[in-house]
Parts: structure tokens; sequence; C-alpha cells
RNA sequence: GGGCCUCUAGCUCAAUGGCAGAGCUGCGGACUUUUAAUCCGUAGGUUCAGGGUUCGAGUCCCUGGGGGCCCA
């Protein structure tokens, strides 16, 4: 605790800065604490909203009460002062201050001392105002933070980057990015509260880990000291989940970050979070319908239905069963050329060049398909779909299709033409799972930096036996996006930026 | 990684190569019922950083940085 700031070159604070530190001093050489312990507060703004709904126009409680807020507008006149406050939630209750209730001096301390931006405490009686404004008349007031920087201004929508870079500014002006938070918030209890109904048990696995894998991504690199290793931050949970299945932990899931050290865009963040859930026994039809019925259950839980408003107003269905088609059916159709997963790798090239895609050496005929399907399908799957039946060489860790050869049973979810999760019958055999990281590792020397690397606890845990095996991913920024229609960095409350 | 746009007062934005401005905010004043009050007065700037062209650069050029959009 100190009179002067700390902060080097104070003298050069913009002038209003320097006034509200001014504001500061004063308080305390006049004996009042700009930051007290705490305040006198007999009840919230949403209290004494809902407790005096019907207060008439212009009439008088004779309750008194003792309520704090942040100051979010100010009206000085010569005898009467008002002020709105709002507290954390977003309720906003009007002040009154008047000559003959607080007297010369505080009504002027008032004035001089409180801005837009502040924290009071108000006590006084529960009134309503001539224009029938829901009141409190003040008695008496106190300081009980004071803001030593300015709010942006209300009536003008802050710069984006301001908003990210600040959102605990864009918490105070916005409501609808208090509302943002709250939805995840909900979002996110009710898929914990679905999973537990259903017998699932919540675990947490390394985000530090000696290998990274489970997903095709670039990792952050850091290092132990203590165990002069490398370490990866982890690209996903799904080794760890599947060696709890091998240890007889039949129901798993985990809500985490994930880290991927790659660029971000209004749908990709460098650091997200994932649910990924395992089920023995189950495969990707009963993964599948596990995690429609989540999205429809959270959708209901937090929106009271399956059909959800977006920010921008319009309406977006989560209902019913969701469309099924294949992935060579979806890019046949694109195309207008039937494509198979036996087609070969220079037929493809052909109809890539015919799109004008471009095309890394690198990539297998399996890749190569998947990019074509990027560029012509994916932007179009508005509803949410389910895109069925990978190239093996894309699905290291899916088991190969019942009927199918060369395809595998992974399952990607798109809806608003953004890749919502994925999900697997999981490749349960170990000595097919060790040829799988054997082609990884051969794809990792031919250049590709996204393929996985061999991890031998990994095969290790496998052969003592992994049950029958269904599991999915679903990214939980990317729900928040299907539900809200906001971009990414919106769901997020703190998203990575460049530093100052 | 490439292209385009952008960065000016606390905030949101103006300014043909020619005095750096407005609104809100702030400060001083008037006003006992205001809702972005009104009125009078007033303060506030390293125009992202560095370099260059020019009699003169917020503006044009180069390099670097931040942000956004599109493409890969």
């Amino acid at each position: 605790m100190s009179d002067s700031p700390a902060v080097p070159g104070i003298e050069d604070l913009p002038e209003q800065m320097r006034i509200r530190r001014d504001k500061r001093a004063e308080l305390l050489a006049s004996g009042a604490e700009p930051y007290p312990l705490g305040a006198k507060r007999t009840h919230s703004l949403t209290e004494i909203r809902a407790k005096y709904a019907e207060l008439a126009t212009d009439t008088a409680s004779g309750d008194k009460v003792s309520v704090t807020g942040r100051v979010m507008f100010m009206r000085n006149t010569g005898k009467l002062c008002f002020a709105t406050l709002r507290e954390g939630e977003g309720t906003e209750l009007q002040a009154m201050l008047s000559l003959a209730n607080v007297g010369e001096e505080r009504l002027a301390a008032w004035k001089h001392l409180v801005d837009i931006g502040d924290q009071v405490a108000i006590t006084g009686e529960v009134i309503s105002s001539r224009r029938g404004e829901l009141s409190v008349l003040a008695d008496e007031w106190e300081m009980t933070s004071k803001a030593l920087r300015p709010l942006p201004v209300a009536h003008k929508d802050m710069s984006e980057e301001m908003r990210v870079r600040q959102r605990y500014v864009d918490l105070i002006m916005r409501p609808a990015a208090q509302n943002t938070v709250r939805t995840r918030s909900a979002v996110v209890r009710s898929l914990r509260e679905q999973f537990h109904e259903r017998g699932f048990m919540e675990v947490e696995t390394p985000m530090l880990q000696p290998i990274h894998g489970g997903a095709s991504a670039r990792p952050f690199a850091t290092r132990s000291n203590a165990f002069d290793t490398d370490l990866f931050l982890r690209i996903a949970p799904e080794l760890y989940l599947k060696r709890c299945v091998v240890g007889g932990l039949d129901k798993v899931f985990e809500i985490n970050r994930n880290f991927r050290n790659e660029g971000s865009d209004s749908s990709h963040a460098p650091e997200f979070a994932m649910l990924e859930a395992y089920e023995a026994y189950g495969n990707y039809d009963t993964v599948a319908a596990l995690v429609r019925d989540l999205v429809q259950g959270s959708a209901r839980d937090v929106y009271g239905s399956t059909v959800v408003t977006h920010a921008d107003g319009t309406e977006y269905d989560l209902g019913g069963q969701w469309r099924e088609v294949t992935l060579f059916g979806a890019i046949s159709e694109a195309l207008g050329e039937e494509v198979m997963v036996r087609t070969p790798y220079e037929t493809l090239k052909k109809y890539a060049d015919r799109i004008e895609l471009a095309v890394d050496p690198v990539w297998s005929a399996g890749q190569l398909a998947e990019e074509i399907f990027e560029e012509l399908v994916v932007d179009n799957l508005r509803a949410p779909t389910f895109v069925r039946d990978y190239p093996v060489e894309t699905s290291p860790l899916v088991r190969d299709h019942r009927t199918e050869p060369g395809l595998t049973e992974k399952w990607d979810l798109y809806a608003l033409g953004v890749e919502l999760g994925t999900g697997y019958s999981e490749l349960v055999d170990p000595v097919v799972q060790r040829e799988r990281f054997v082609q990884q590792a051969r794809q990792a020397a031919r250049g590709d930096d996204e393929a996985m690397r061999l991890d031998e606890d990994f095969l290790r845990a496998m052969e003592y036996g992994m049950p029958p095996l269904g599991g999915f991913g679903l990214g939980i920024d990317r729900l928040l996006m299907t539900l809200t229609g906001l971009g990414i960095r919106e769901t997020i409350l703190f998203p990575m930026l460049r530093p100052e």
C-alpha cells in the first residue's frame, strides 16, 4: 500500500488518468478509503428490482437499503444527481443523490470525486422517480473502488482488438460478452451432467506429454528441467484415455485444453477446449448417437429447445436425426465424377488440378481426397452432418471398416461449415496399431510434420488388451460457435494474441 | 507463407502534400427528476516505430511492428 504511484513516468499519463489518480489521493487525504475492505450491502440490485417491481411511479417504499455497483452513467445537476449502477450480472439500478438528503458537503464530494466506472455503495430509501425509474434515494454514499482508467464510450462499439485484448472492459461494457461466458459455462455443465447420468467418469490425463499423439498437428514443445527432458503440450488426450480403458475404466470422458502450434483464424485457436469420451463395447455408430444426444441435450438445457437463435437473429436447428453422408459419396457428388477409395492418385490429382487445388507433393491419395472434400464440400455443410468412412492412411488410430476395404470406421461431424468433432470405432489390435505408427513414421520422414509419432508405452498398454471401443472428440469452442453463431474468438474468454 | 485493408486525443472517428480536428469522455460553471440531458467556458496529441522524398509529410516512398479480411 502506497500513496505514491509506483508506475514510472506517472507525469506522462494521459490527463484523464492523472486526474483519477489525484481523486484517489484526495479521498485518502480526506480520510476516506478509495479501496475499502468491504461495503455495506443489504440487497443485490437484482433483489431490489425483484422486490420492488410493482412500486408505483413517483412513490416512496419507506424501506432503507444499501446497494453497491459500478457507475455506468451519471447526470450531475445542481442539487439532484443521478447515477446508474450496474452489478456483476448486468442488472442496473438508479441511484439519486439530493442535496436535501446527503447534505452540501457529501453532494459536492460526489460530484467532484465520482467518475463513470467507479464502484460505489449507496444507502437510502427505495423509491420510484417521477419518471417511474426504480431508484435508491441516497442518505449516504461511499467509494468502494476508484477506477483509475476511463471506460470507453458506451454508445460506440469497441474495436475488436480492444474487446479481445481487454476482455475485462468488454465484459463491463457489453452484456452480450457476459452472456457468451454464461452460455459456455452452462453448456459445459450440461455436458458433464449428461455424462454422469450415463455412467461416464471424468478423468484428467497429462497435458505435458513426452510423446505427442492422438491427432495430426504440430505441437508446442517445452522442457522439464528436473527430468532434463523435452516435453510437448498435448495435441489430444486420446492415447491416455485409451490407456484408461485398458485399465478397466470402461466409460471415461475428459474436458480440457489441447494445444496446437498453428495459426488462428475465425475457427482455429492455438489453445482450445476439447471433449473426448470413450465407451467400451461401443463403435462409431453408438458414439455418433451419443454425441448427437449430448449436443441436443445441452441445447435443450441451455436454450430450452434444439432450435437455437444465433447472434445475428437467425434460427439454427440442431434437432432430429442428423444427416449422414460418406466421404467419397460427398466428393463424388461435388465433382460429378465417381470417386472411391481405390481411385488412383493420378486421377485424383487430375480432379484437384481441375478445381485449382494446390497439391502438396507429400500427400497420399487419401489425403488428396480429403483436401478435395475440404475444398468443395465443407463450406456447404451447414446443417449438422456426419461424414463417414475415411481412408485408412489418414486415420491411423481407427479400426478398418467392417465391410469396405481401405476405409476406416471414422466420422467427422460438421456444422455451419466447420468441423465440430470426430468419432471412431477405435483400433484395438496392437499389432495393426504398430504397423500404422510405422506408416506414420514413414510419412514424417517424407516431410509430413503433422504425422503421428510412435508411442511405445501406448502400444504396451494395448498389448495388455483393449476392449472393443467407440470414442469421439468434440470441440467445445466450436460447439459454442454452433450454438451461438459467434466466431471462435468470442467463445474463448482470453484468446491468444500477439503480446502488445 | 502470399495478397489486400488498417493503425490519429481516454473511446469512436475526420483531416486535397499546406495551422491536427469533431462527437462522447475529462476539467470549471449553471440547473432538484435526468435516461447518449441541455447550456456556457476549457483542457487534452511522440498521428504505431524508424528512415527517406519534399520548402513543407498524419497524408507519398522504404523497412519493421500490431490488428483485420481473403488466399494457401
